[in-house]
Formats: structure tokens, C-alpha cells, sequence
DNA sequence: CAAATTAGTTGGTAGTACGAACCATCGTCA
DNA sequence: TGACGATGGTTCGTACTACCAACTAATTTG
């Protein structure tokens, strides 16, 4: 069929795999820049703009009590900071610092590059195609 | 440059927010079996049959100090076992008892189920292609 | 205004992950 | 044969991750 010397994963192994080697991208970038995955991954999700914890306990898929105590660790070295809104004096906004915005871009900017990197060595279109295919994936949610 | 025609992902993002999903995939099927994800990754690892703490230390990208622990926890459950082989002392195998058999395999299936599920819903075609791609791109490393 | 809701935190427990130091065994080679 | 380096795993100490139940404070609703 297709021309690749062993056979295909499966689908569910495919998407599997796929996971693996970007946890690890995640894991290996995190790491060089001294800091955690999650940590990470939660940085580059504020490079949008402020979010306040609820929505962010969505976003990163954790309970919210979990995320305090992340947003505690990473509020200590730093990185962000709990803004609070002056109209309801309930939430908080979790925002970048100017020196966690760095750190924001330059991990976003790392991992990407690696992945798309990947991309490259793909025959041409592929990349395209795997992202749009990928698109079509998560609009089912 | 790379022009994202419509509301396509891009390439690295797309990756993410599909790892992301097959994360949570992960967690939601281990949490059901009352496991968690990284206890689950590991039994659905010895499917395949019992294999050494080095090696296996490998597959799940963690030092062998964590696994220790990782491997202590699953075997206090009575899902593996530490097989010791008389030709190599130093040596254990970690194998899955008949309970962490059963385990691993309702994981297993579980897990690829719903991530199948996902893909029938793409256009014909596209879950073969997709696998066919990712295969490709994990054939890098 | 009282009751129900929402936003976020606290405290307790279990699990995850790392590095450095360590023990035992194995293979080598002098 | 016996010292030695390499290999396979574990232990220890530390920090982080994650959950749940219970909680406080502010908001909304009846």
C-alpha cells in the first residue's frame, strides 16, 4: 500500500506513539530551559493573554485545586502573577511576567521548531496533510 | 509563510492539541479502571511480554529510579511481577500477573476503541492516511 | 435579604520524577 | 585467580503533580 518499508501502526497506535514523541519534546525542551512540562505547558498557554483559574483548569484538563498549587510554584519563581479583576473580586486573572513572557516565547518557539522540524524531513504535502487531517480530528469534540 | 489556508492547524500545533487529546483519552480510561495513566502505560507495555527494568526504562522515557518506584507500585497491586532469571542475577524481568493481564488488555482495548472511534468519523481514508504519516515521521528517530 | 452558585484556596494523601550514591553481579584481562 | 570496570537495579532525599473533601469569600437569584 503505502510505501513505507514495514507496515503502518494502526490508527490508536499511530496516535499513541505520536503522543509519546511530543511529551518527550515537551519533557526535553522543559528541561533545558530548567523548568517542568507542566509548568511548561501552562506558560505557553498564557502567551494569549491573562485566564483566569477556572478556565484554565479546563484548558489543561486538572482540577482546580491541582492547578492552584501549580500556579503557586510557578507564581514563586516569578514567571506570573494573579492579577485580580476589580469587578468581581472573586477571580483572578493568571498572567504572564515580563520575564515569564520570555520564557513563554522561548519554549513555545523551541518546541515548535523541533516538531516542525519533523515535518520537514516528510515527503512534501505531508505536513499539510497530517495537520489538516488533525484539524478535522479535534473539530469533533 | 506557511499559509494556513482556513482555520487549519499549524503543523506543531496540531501535534500538541492532539497529544493533548490522546492524554486525556489516557487519563479518562485509566481513572475508570482505577489506575493511573502512567500505572496504565506500563501494564499496556507488557502486553507484549515481560521485559527488563533497563530496557523498559527506555520505552517509557524515565530513569530508572523512577521506574523502581513505578514498577513497586504496580506489583504492590498484583498486576506484575518481578521475575528474576537464573542466567543473569543482576537482571528482573517485570511480567504481568493473570490480574494485570486481564487489566492491561481492558486498558488496551479501551484505549484504542475510543481513539478508533475518533477516526471513523474522518473522511474515507483519512485514518489510514493519517497512520501512514505519523509512521513515516516516528521512522525518523 | 436568604439561599444557591461560582471562584478559588487549604489540607491531607498518594503518586510521579529526578540525581547521587549505592550494592551485587558479570565480564575481562593481567 | 583476583582486581577492575561495566552493567542492572535499588535506596534516599527532594521537589513536583494530582486528587478529593471541605472551606471562605463574593456574586447571583428567588
Amino acid at each position: 500500500m503505502t510505501s513505507t518499508i514495514g507496515t503502518d501502526l494502526e490508527f490508536a497506535s499511530a496516535l499513541v506513539r505520536m503522543s509519546h514523541l511530543v511529551q518527550r519534546v515537551f519533557a526535553d525542551v522543559s528541561r533545558e530551559h530548567d523548568t517542568t512540562p507542566q509548568q511548561a505547558q501552562l506558560l505557553c498557554l498564557l502567551i494569549g493573554g491573562p485566564v483566569g483559574m477556572t478556565e484554565l483548569s479546563r484548558l489543561v484538563n486538572l482540577e482546580k485545586s491541582s492547578l492552584t498549587g501549580l500556579v503557586d510554584r510557578v507564581e514563586r519563581r516569578g514567571l506570573v502573577a494573579r492579577v485580580r479583576d476589580s469587578s468581581d473580586r472573586r477571580t483572578c486573572r493568571v498572567a504572564l511576567t515580563p520575564q515569564g513572557e520570555r520564557l513563554a516565547v522561548d519554549l513555545h518557539d523551541e518546541i515548535s521548531g523541533r516538531l516542525d522540524t519533523l515535518a520537514e524531513a516528510l515527503p512534501d504535502g505531508d505536513g499539510e496533510r497530517l495537520a489538516a487531517i488533525i484539524t478535522r480530528l479535534l473539530a469533533q469534540e
